[in-house]
DNA sequence: GGTAGACCTGGACGC
DNA sequence: GCGTCCAGGTCTACC
């Protein structure tokens, strides 16, 4: 029979439009379906795999949504599910209606078509290895490795523990991640010591407001595998819009929509003043911006194939 | 503080 | 079908 949950969003919440906001929507265990905008994955619940699927049967603004797993659930255990769908659809803080009213009083332009939210992980630690595997290759190739880890590790995405008893190199063999075989592996290690940023006890941390950007920017720059790019993707995971993670993608928007000109180096500081004044919102600005321009090429990214569309809509297919 | 080169994979290209 | 080249962000060594 499998559990049913009801979750109330914030009133502007889309479930189409929120979910397909972000890359990670296309990565393994992730899957939208577009012909019945649903969404479903596997989660790991007291370490075993429950199938989650989950849609918006009014399709309205705020509609409820319907949460469904395959298997019976504790009381606990739908709590668990609870918390974890409220970060993936990023239901509260940064993704409250009121912090996306606020984002749209400092940059009008998406307030007609809502977008605000970003989709993310159900848990910060799969946030940061699908950040490390989108490092120095192509989409295809992060794809790849994504889908290979659920493959070889854990179908709802490896949880740290299972990561830390890998060898590095069954990793690199078997999941095709290359010289990050390591760092992952330090970092699964780190996810389960207490004194370290990735203790999951230590998120609240991470995301508190009375904690500077800079000490957790500082923080995330300090793992292994985690640089500048990295560090500032993690950063808007987390909820924190002030950051840029600035890569190829950025220089190529930076050309071809901003119309600016030069090296990497001038296209990095020119994209950086041109959203100085977006303030704490700047990465929304800069990250809609660009999904906007998928968008015109690819048409809405609600409607992406995961397969096809959802495999080349970044700027190397583009070129 | 800035820069060059290595790291690894997969796709594009030429033969 | 095979070999070569290149793109991609992080890290280390060196100036």
């Amino acid at each position: 029979m499998g559990s049913r949950l009801t979750i109330r969003p914030p009133t502007d919440y889309v479930l189409a439009r929120d979910v397909c906001s972000y890359g990670y929507f296309l990565l393994e265990p992730n899957e939208w379906n577009p012909e019945a905008r649903r969404f479903s994955r596997v989660l790991s619940v007291d370490r075993s795999p429950v199938l989650l699927t989950i849609d918006q049967p009014s399709e309205s603004p705020g509609g409820a949504l319907r949460a469904r797993c395959d298997r019976t659930l504790t009381r606990a255990q739908q709590g668990d599910v609870r918390r974890a769908i409220a970060r993936m659809l990023h239901l509260d803080g940064a993704g409250s209606a009121e912090a996306v009213a606020e984002f749209h009083r400092v940059d009008p332009r998406f307030a007609e078509s809502g977008r605000g939210r970003l989709f993310r992980s159900p848990t910060f630690f799969e946030d940061l290895v699908k950040t490390v595997t989108s490092c120095n290759v192509a989409w295809p190739s992060t794809i790849n490795m994504n889908r290979r880890l659920c493959e070889v590790i854990e179908p709802g995405f490896p949880r740290p523990a299972q990561l830390a008893r890998r060898r590095p190199g069954t990793l690199r063999a078997r999941c095709r991640v290359g010289y990050r075989d390591v760092r992952l592996v330090e970092l699964a290690k780190l996810a389960g010591r207490r004194d370290s940023v990735l203790h999951p006890s230590n998120e609240a941390w991470l995301t508190a407001t009375d904690v500077s950007d800079d000490d957790v920017l500082a923080a995330l720059l300090a793992l292994p595998g985690v640089g500048p790019y990295a560090a500032a993707n993690l950063m808007q995971l987390l909820g924190r819009y002030a950051h840029l993670p600035v890569d190829t993608e950025t220089h190529r928007h930076a050309r071809a929509v901003l119309g600016y000109e030069g090296d990497a180096k001038r296209l990095t500081r020119l994209v950086h003043d041109h959203y100085e004044s977006f303030g704490a919102h700047r990465f929304r600005s800069y990250w809609f911006e660009l999904w906007a321009f998928y968008e015109s090429k690819r048409g809405p990214a609600e409607t992406w194939e995961k397969r096809t569309t959802g495999a080349s809509f970044t700027a190397s297919a583009l070129r």
